[in-house]
DNA sequence: CTATTATTTCGATTATGATAGAAATACAGA
DNA sequence: TCTGTATTTCTATCATAATCGAAATAATAG
């Protein structure tokens, strides 16, 4: 398992585009209502965001790819990428005690 | 498991605290010390920070407590806040599917 | 106490990000 | 085509953050 420093300004922009209020709530949101996701204006109503901001956010964890979007009619759905988080997770545990193996990474990433 | 609104900011901090490319890698070289760590010196060395930026950030990520400090002698010796991480994913996940349970939270936070 | 090394604080500069009102675009239906 | 609703883009303002040289503090050894 090599270090990759190249993904290290991809990853550390995902968990910057996490790092607000409320695109953290945004996130969760869209979690809680994972897989199909919810609408923009459901998103905003629930969160109390004006819809310039609100697209703004979006905008930033699509870039990140942290959501997906899909066209339904005049509706735009967002939901959360589950498979990039999970490579966002493993990639900050990678080296994790490769230094020291006296701690399972498992036992860290693992949780509950 | 009810929603812990007032723990988001919280949350939010620690994520943008990891969200720039030299913090990240600072974490990351902290998790591959696991858990001894480092002196502030040797990160410095490894990642090529100048001493007053990298103090800021390890000050930033001591904040935040997603790192450890304890003084040995001159030295300063830095590690990676193992439960506090666990605690950031935990929560991150917590409501994971709770509007449609299609999908198990363990099966997106298990990982590899 | 003095010298030396480790680390932080100060001060200033520059860049990036959050916010939202108003205008523009996209789509569906009559 | 005209209308209404959903969403984004434009534009501007304000706040926060990254950076680093220089000076200050902390700890040890002699």
């Amino acid at each position: 398992m090599k270090d990759v420093p190249e993904d290290v300004p991809r990853y550390a922009d995902m968990l910057s585009a996490m790092g607000t209020e409320p695109r953290l709530r945004i996130m969760r949101l869209l979690l809680a209502a994972h897989p199909e996701g919810m609408i923009v204006g459901d998103i905003g109503d629930e969160l109390e965001i004006a819809s310039s901001t609100l697209s703004h956010h979006l905008e930033k964890l699509k870039n990140e790819e942290l959501v997906k979007v899909r066209r339904e009619g005049t509706f735009l759905w967002y939901s959360a990428n589950a498979a990039a988080l999970q490579e966002l997770l493993g990639f900050l545990y990678a080296e994790c005690c490769t230094r020291n193996r006296a701690i399972e990474p498992r036992k860290i990433v693992a949780g509950r």
